[in-house]
DNA sequence: TTATACTTTCAATATATTCTGAAAGTTCTG
DNA sequence: CAGAACTTTCAGAATATATTGAAAGTATAA
């Protein structure tokens, strides 16, 4: 298979990976393209190696930036943007961690709290009332020791998580 | 706040915390209804809570049930299916986070080794090649090392997972 | 300052996903 | 077996999401 179309069907299935995990599939195909290329690509560039437009590139090229997945770069003497992913793999799976947890976990623990709220005051009779705040504590410690565990993982090294046989994780 | 109103407005975050994880939103909001009732409901039932068509709650409840989240039950004289979400919210977050690894992380493993095979014969040498090898083996590792930390977390107990102090997830 | 090069926005459009509901299918009951 | 009770399917409709591209915005250079 040739070089250019192994990177071709990486970027297709980089794609598909996004769209599991509830991102937007274009998104992830830019991304996977930058991961493919050593050098810095432009707008234009991605617009052309992608087939979209110019709107489409310049958005989700900047929301790439925002993940802390990609970086800016310019050329002297060129007044173009050029995009450069982060090509670490283990730095690149900590900023998507931290930021889903930010993003989504966070709000989610508040939304909890502000409900466990609303409902203990002025109802902790009836069976059913027991049970659905059981529901919510549950699910907030599930989100709150998972948190922990993020935590733990994010504070490792690289060497840590990837070399073999160190007591965290083995195999 | 009402208790019913309180649980409607769990079902909505339910929702929500679905869509952001790729689930479609109505498959998640029929999973937060049941986890709020005691007593299993028949498809009327949920049509009804959700304002749903019956088409819609036929298939969501059945891909739950797929999921391992629901099981459906039976009562004597009555010829419908009633179905009631499992409680315990560990053996969800257990059969869930299961089911995503068996679904995507596994496919995403295989594809990469395909990838791997394909990009490693004929073309060994260029600086672009090697590069674009290492980051399809970097992702493989990353991906193996997260299947061993998750079948780690798969393999405590719910009282591992949540009482405080133990060894592995303080706090 | 004006022209040029480039980036960003956003209304209209296109695409993808989800939902509906009636019809077909299935199972049970008498 | 016939009919009733219930479940499943799926084509068409509705909705949600993503994309386009031209116009507006911004920065640099001459």
């Amino acid at each position: 298979m040739k070089l250019e179309e192994a990177k071709q069907k990486f970027i297709q299935i980089w794609g598909t990976v996004g769209v599991e995990w509830g991102i937007n599939r274009t998104m992830a195909q830019v991304h996977g393209l930058l991961l493919t290329r050593e050098q810095a690509l432009s707008t234009e560039e991605v617009m052309e190696a992608l087939g979209i437009s110019r709107g489409n590139a310049n958005m989700n090229l900047r929301e790439l930036v925002n993940w802390g997945l990609l970086s800016k770069e310019t050329k002297i003497g060129d007044r173009k943007e050029y995009f450069v992913a982060e090509k670490d793999i283990w730095e690149v799976a900590q900023r998507i961690v931290a930021e889903r947890r930010k993003r989504e976990l966070d709000p989610l623990m508040k939304m909890l709290e502000q409900l466990q709220n609303d409902t203990s005051t002025s109802q902790g009779q009836s069976r059913e009332a027991q049970s659905f705040k059981k529901l919510l504590s549950d699910i907030h410690t599930l989100g709150r020791k998972s948190g922990n565990l993020l935590d733990l993982v994010l504070k490792l090294d690289q060497s840590t998580f990837f070399k073999p046989l160190t007591s965290f994780l083995k195999k």
